[in-house]
DNA sequence: AACACGTGGCC
DNA sequence: TGGCCAAGTGT
């Protein structure tokens, strides 16, 4: 007899949350006693981030800000220094300023609910369903890019799921996740792993997937994606740019000048003077100086750098 | 809705 | 070697 679809929903449960008993990695944000803070800055660094490259830095940062006002309390240019090579250190703007409206309006702790976490800078639909989940039990849906990958290959049979969220892989999600409060949440993390380990982007590890035998991409044969997925242009960018300046600052203890960005003005003669290595790698960019002063005015306009006697620093 | 936003490891 | 990709958010 052929089960239901609310059998086979439990079946994928079952067979998913068992898998992740056994297999899932052994991470400081998911033991008992992490904070939910903890898991919040967890959050934010993951946040188009590989694990392997959070751990180190979230564990410098819980020994140096283990609360909300911890960090709150110091300028948000530290929180963008101690972000180091994380990328988007946007994202360490946020997490302070986060911080602050923790310490102002939630008398200094992670809130709990969804719509609360989604007031706080940096925090959008998945950091607040995967906070009120992992950090504090709730029924909350989480979709990230893992599940979607999921959710696309074992039921909807593609190899990739649409480069953007839609509607309709919303209702799945939220048809999929169990009633019970905490069968929600290790489903959530459940798929999250399978996703990361083994159901992965490139050459997915099939052989091991304990879903394999009702998989609905396997079932079609692995069809290749319908769409190409368009590159990150990286070479040139102001991005490229950017971050050779951020990585600057983040080094720099005194104001920047402009004109040292720029570089020597004449390459035949080269400073004697060792310079910091940060700089000479965006002096070998060879950023004209109109796009130099674009990406300048635009961490300026974002808060990443501040002017300080006529040079350029980190917010303080 | 499409785009901008860092960084580095991998195949 | 270089394009692809990673627990997204804000505009």
């Amino acid at each position: 007899m052929e089960p239901g679809p609310q059998q086979a929903a439990e079946q994928l449960h079952t067979e998913i949350i068992s898998w992740f008993t056994a297999n899932s990695r052994d991470l400081p944000w998911r033991k008992p006693d992490c904070s939910p803070w903890g898991i919040f800055v967890s959050e934010i660094m993951l946040q188009q981030t590989p694990v392997v490259r959070v751990l180190p830095v979230w564990e410098l940062w819980m020994q140096r800000w283990p609360t909300p006002a911890a960090l709150a309390a110091e300028s948000s240019g530290e929180a963008v220094r101690a972000w180091d090579r994380l990328g988007y250190p946007r994202r360490a703007l946020r997490l302070h300023a986060a911080a602050t409206a923790m310490t102002a309006d939630f008398a200094g702790r992670v809130p709990e609910t969804a719509a609360e976490l989604l007031s706080l800078p940096g925090v959008g639909t998945y950091t607040a369903a995967a906070v009120a989940s992992f950090a504090f039990g709730q029924r909350e849906t989480v979709v990230d890019t893992n599940i979607r990958r999921v959710h696309a290959r074992a039921l909807t049979g593609k190899a990739l799921p649409a480069p953007a969220l839609t509607a309709a892989e919303m209702r799945l999600a939220v048809a999929l996740l169990p009633r019970d409060d905490a069968a929600s949440v290790a489903w959530n993390a459940s798929v999250m792993e399978l996703g990361a380990l083994v159901c992965t982007a490139r050459s997915p590890k099939c052989e091991v997937c304990p879903v394999r035998r009702h998989c609905a991409w396997v079932a079609a044969g692995k069809p290749a994606p319908d769409y190409v997925p368009k590159g990150q242009a990286w070479a040139g960018t102001d991005r490229q740019v950017r971050g050779a300046i951020m990585a600057v600052l983040r080094q720099a203890r005194t104001p920047v000048q402009r004109h040292a960005l720029i570089g020597p003005a004449d390459l035949a003669a080269p400073p004697a003077d060792p310079i910091p290595a940060p700089l000479a790698k965006l002096h070998a960019l060879k950023v004209p100086a109109e796009q130099l002063a674009r990406a300048v005015a635009g961490l300026l306009a974002d808060k990443l750098a501040e002017e300080h006697d006529g040079g350029l620093q980190l917010p303080g």
